[in-house]
RNA sequence: GCGGGUAUCGUCUAUCGGUUAAGACAUCGGUUUGUGGUACCGAGAAGCUGGGUUCGAUUCCCAGUACUCGCCCCA
């Protein structure tokens, strides 16, 4: 009993934290973010705010309309739309039942959603082009890795009612705009068409009928696709599968006159905007809903030798809003990934937004002082000056340190006597010299300095 | 979903089968009571979780988890 005792108080120390860590690792569980899921913390927020600002001035330059739609949906939206037999419905979609009993999921994307408001809410009786710009996060169940998340942010641009192919290259060139704003120079587009569904139909038979007379050659997952999905066996990396597909027969061969015709134009309005593109006959996209132009986004090289980091992409899908109940709706959009944005922007040296800092500090000394100079605070706000403080603190070589810190300017103190004299002294924190002033004379005074600051000795810190 | 690597204070790193688990940066406090930047002193702060081997494990083994890389897929 007593060696049993001992023995475990051995480690005397290590039996406390042991307690301890119980509690306190039965926390870290809970203190934890869901795997694949991310705080974006407060160092980072400069690099976002700055995607944020560029998203929103193109939705102005271009003339779109913000729309935000819920994180979740009816999952037999997605379903329906991006289509079973895709990966995202199959294996990546967040399922839910409600407390209701309804059959809910987590969204994977923003087209659907955007589609389903399209449709919900009327709008084909507005004036087309319809343009609608949406940001947010979506979710996919997917193997986490560095750009890659299960809750990650898009942006997506999008434009319903209209058919014509300038449409699609002006989606080009909305991408090509954000992206160049962005500082990212070396972006590659790959484009491709696929064409309609009755089209498309066809050229399945013809795919399928060549790819079952090898099919001995392709990888599993391609023999499985080959059943649900044979489209997508043209996309598979494996060397094998490759080996099959380059000489497959291309989707462009087989594209109705129309969708030749559209996709021939498409890429003369590129060439015209001098947007650089790779026309890519085995691009054919993970969503069930395009038509037509399909495109992916690359910022290229920023990875190792021949590493294309993926941005973005979408396509037109003219079908999708009658399929899911609303009138015949041609539409086109694509998606960024702001997460990758970021990444990729952190990657090529851009630079944040960067916050006004407050130039000027209070601090405070003493019960009075401390109350009153809340209300300076207040005061100095009504007359747009930023100011920082430290209420907290009680003495004032902390607060100065911490005024240094901040990179103030000018720091403003009021003490006991200043509380009662109804004065402030303003200490430049650059020459150290101090003068006292009335109160009611601060905001003033204070402008003045900042202003000769500003002009004289205006690179004050680096 | 498959395969590889990693896991120590907030961060970066050290050490060790038995230790007060060390340092740097950061944070907070102090160096005579109302004055910052430098300097000095001090404080708080860590072995992911669960099993196994062992007299004893943070260290060795296994599993889980997380991160990371490659694949799948995508943004």
């Amino acid at each position: 009993m007593m060696s049993v005792a001992s023995k475990k108080e051995s480690p005397r120390k290590k039996d406390l934290e042991g307690g301890k860590k119980a509690g306190s690792s039965k926390e870290s569980l809970v203190v934890q973010t869901l795997r694949g899921m991310r705080d974006i913390l407060p160092d980072e927020q400069p690099y976002w705010e700055r995607v944020r600002r560029l998203l929103s001035s193109a939705c102005q330059e271009f003339a779109f309309h913000r729309i935000d739609t819920p994180i979740a949906e009816y999952a037999h939206l997605f379903t329906r739309s991006i289509g079973t037999g895709t990966d995202i419905i199959d294996k990546e979609i967040y399922l839910f039942e409600t407390r209701g009993g309804d059959r809910a999921a987590l969204r994977p994307e923003l087209t659907a959603s955007l589609a389903r408001a399209y449709i919900e809410h009327g709008m084909q009786v507005l004036p087309k082009p319809i343009k609608l710009f949406s940001t947010g996060p979506v979710y996919r169940y997917d193997r986490p890795q560095e750009g890659r998340y299960r809750e990650h942010w898009q942006a997506n641009f999008d434009i319903f009612g209209e058919e014509d192919s300038i449409l699609d290259a002006q989606i080009f060139q909305i991408a090509s705009r954000i992206l160049s704003q962005l500082g990212l120079k070396d972006i590659e587009f790959q484009v491709n068409s696929i064409g309609t569904p009755e089209g498309r139909k066809e050229y399945r038979k013809i795919l399928v009928r060549y790819l079952e007379s090898q099919k001995h050659k392709l990888c599993q997952n391609c023999k499985d696709r080959l059943v649900k999905n044979p489209l997508r066996v043209l996309d598979c990396k494996e060397d094998k599968c490759f080996q099959v597909t380059v000489n497959a027969p291309k989707s462009a061969e087989y594209l109705d006159p129309e969708s030749k015709a559209h996709f021939k134009s498409l890429l003369e309005y590129l060439d015209e905007l001098a947007i650089p593109y790779v026309v890519n006959p085995r691009l054919v996209r993970g969503l069930d809903y395009y038509t037509k132009t399909v495109f992916e986004i690359y910022s290229v090289g920023t990875l190792g030798e021949g590493k294309k980091a993926s941005l973005g992409g979408g396509g037109r899908y003219d079908g999708l809003i009658k399929s899911l109940g609303g009138e015949n709706t041609p539409a086109i959009g694509f998606g960024l990934g702001m997460d990758r944005l970021v990444l990729e922007m952190i990657r090529l040296g851009g630079k944040p937004y960067r916050e006004l800092r407050p130039k000027v500090f209070l601090a405070q000394l003493g019960d009075l002082a401390k109350r009153k100079s809340l209300r300076v605070f207040s005061e100095l706000q009504k007359n747009d000056v930023l100011v920082a403080e430290s209420f907290g603190r009680g003495n004032l070589k902390s607060q100065l340190r911490s005024a240094n810190k901040a990179n103030a300017e000018v720091t403003l103190i009021i003490g006991q006597k200043e509380a009662l004299d109804g004065t402030v002294i303003l200490k430049d924190m650059v020459t150290g010299a101090q003068e006292t002033v009335r109160q009611d004379k601060l905001v003033c005074a204070l402008k003045k300095i900042l202003k000769s600051n500003a002009q004289s000795h205006h690179p004050v810190k680096s």
